[in-house]
DNA sequence: GTGGTCTAGACCACC
DNA sequence: GTGGTCTAGACCACT
């Protein structure tokens, strides 16, 4: 299905979760689907299974998969409708928390940084 | 006290809104500190009373001010003293932001883009 | 196909909107089935046409239907395949509520005095 | 600080989470107070820091403390704010989710046995 | 010292 | 088989 990368800079879970929010947005995963059982997939990614649950945790905890106890995990409905409004509130929130930190007297450059961090973490 | 910009993109409230945010994080106004009565700046600034009453009603939905009745706005205790935590927590949640719109396909140029078009709005 | 009740809580629109998902619900409408047009239903019902779109345009938000132009509206293929998910994620989300309003300190009874009165909306 | 219930059927780390929501609720923890370390308030309640990291990440996914690496965990500037206005919308959004349950044949009676269970899993 | 991540292995309830 | 909880112990980066 995927694989890790151990030279990221984002902990195992994180890449998880990312991954698996790709693969909602881009429609290869539709409401309802299916998804690899915590155990299959820490087998599968050779790493233990207690982090792939913290990743599914999160997920459901952000409404974008829903975990039946003794059934499995599936896609969330929904997961796709909401985020599809969701980019351009993010853009506003992001807008809002930019202005605030300017006016703590964050620098431009600070910010910049930050943003071309976060891009490098997955390059590689 | 301050002057206003009119040739700045943000409307008249969020200036001033962002002016005492600047005020209060450089120490000019410490906590206790009285804010002109909304009339006052009204005058002082040439401009219309309920710019000034959304201004200062923003501030203290954010905690930078409280306003007693008949008796005038305050800076908020502990303004000042919530400052660094707050500033981690914006960048916590700027982190969580980018990251998101990374997942949803967001560029990092197109994010940077938004960022400069911010700090220019503010220059001249 | 139903008739409006004047003396429900509920506004119109709403009483719209929870017949149709009853329908569905109950296998009384299958997916991909034509649901009567705004204007049709809105003459049936002796309403005015904005009630029923608002009803429908809601419909469609939350994924039950889905409108075509120029043909029509549809019950949305997977309307019924997910239901199971939902109402599992509509449990837990009602547990995760109640838990949060325990913690705010509300109590048990005016929660469930809250039900009876939504249940008691729909009878007469 | 407080005692673990060990029949109680909310897991540890529900109780710990609990219990901060109720102390910041109550106003016993104000914003910008220090939580105890992860590691120090493992040691009080006799358990496994895991258990505590647990609560205090989801504590701070809610936005109600901000934990910061190397320094500590800290009640959240807004924690209170926010929460005050919450209940009033967690009881409309408690209203929908009720009617949506009842509209795909949850009956009353099951309902309100759900809520009658979560109010006994603190008590004893 | 702090929070954060990960592993290995145990046990539970549910179906 | 499934998800969920908890423990014990390791290691990291940061201050």
């Amino acid at each position: 299905m995927f694989t890790l990368n151990y030279s990221d800079h984002r902990p195992l879970y994180r890449q998880i979760k990312d991954h698996f929010k790709e693969l909602i947005f881009s429609g290869a995963l539709n409401e309802g689907d299916k998804v690899p059982s915590v155990r299959e997939l820490a087998s599968m990614l050779a790493i233990n299974p207690n982090t792939i649950q913290k990743a599914y945790k999160e997920l459901e905890a952000e409404g974008f998969i829903s975990s039946v106890p003794a059934k499995g995990s599936f896609v969330s409905p929904g997961a796709l409708q909401k985020d599809a409004l969701k980019l351009e509130e993010m853009k506003k929130t992001l807008r809002r928390l930019i202005y605030d930190m300017r006016c703590m007297g964050e620098k431009k450059e600070g910010i910049i940084e930050e943003i071309e961090e976060i891009f490098k973490e997955g390059e590689k």
